[in-house]
DNA sequence: CTTGACCCTGGAACCGATTCCAGGGTGTAA
DNA sequence: TTACACCCTGGAATCGGTTCCAGGGTCAAG
């Protein structure tokens, strides 16, 4: 199989399938003479595990150690059912900076409809003013991914 | 005030007020005769401002061009409402998303840990091969920023 | 023989907010 | 006068996953 019928398989571009295999992600698959590359049927469903891998938050560098470990002989277990536990701590983290986005965002919106109701048009009403009063007293959760860059010097 | 302090006085490092004047978000303060930054009593507003419309979804452009046409004697209070408005309903878009993985992670783990248990310790328990299967029926909303490329060519 | 669809490569662009860097000045206290 | 903390500048790095690029090959149908 080449690589756009797998990607049109997957629902991924054939830039995606290359991406991968220089990951060492997708393993690299033997070529024809003319030096296309000749996929097994199995390249599907490895594909399809990355996809749905990185669906529920795995990344591809993680994606890439864990499939390394196994075909070194490896079974990895218990480090990817630790890993998936993680990814549930963060998820759970993000879902609770979004909900008081949203919560903030609703009640900014019907402050804000209320003062422009009572102000004339061409006329400053001052929304983004308001926010920090709004804002200060309740703590947000970072609602991304938490990529902690060291502050520290070398 | 010089930057420093008014980066404490903000929770921000000096960088993030130096990247916002060159956005054209804080407005350039007057110089020392040493060259430093003087900045007013009104910047820490500002900042405080920008801080918390970023922490409810807007971004630094989009700020930009707000305080801009503010200074330019305009008053943006509807693209303002509008714009919330968009924050809101993208934050809702994640929400289900993230709502989604959380389900998944969970019957994932719980699913991870009944096959573990009957699994012999350095014995392979193909974890990440049920993923594929469980995940195809139900479909995701992206949990992450939208950000559309065009796949259009130029 | 030409068209057109497909494939190859390594490297770079993209998104956005923040941080880091090198190489150089300012200002104050011991 | 010599530490030391702080500040200046423009440009580049960072995170991750995907896409894009140029310049070139493969291969079937017409």
């Amino acid at each position: 199989m080449r690589s756009g019928e797998l990607a049109r398989l997957c629902g991924v571009s054939p830039d995606t399938l290359r991406h991968y295999e220089r990951l060492g992600i997708l393993p690299k698959p033997p070529r024809t003479s003319g030096g296309y590359r000749d996929y097994p049927t199995e390249a599907a469903a490895r594909v399809r595990l990355v996809r749905s891998a990185l669906s529920v938050g795995f990344s591809l560098p993680e994606l890439a150690t864990l499939l390394r470990m196994r075909s070194g002989g490896q079974f990895p277990c218990r480090e990817t059912r630790r890993l998936a536990e993680s990814k549930l701590v963060e998820v759970k983290r993000q879902l609770k900076g979004l909900k008081g986005m949203r919560g903030q965002l609703e009640s900014i919106l019907s402050d804000w409809d209320a003062r422009l109701a009572r102000t004339a048009k061409g006329q400053p009403a001052h929304l983004l003013e308001t926010l920090p009063d709004r804002l200060s007293r309740t703590k947000q959760a970072a609602p991304f991914p938490k990529n902690q860059r060291s502050k520290s010097k070398p």
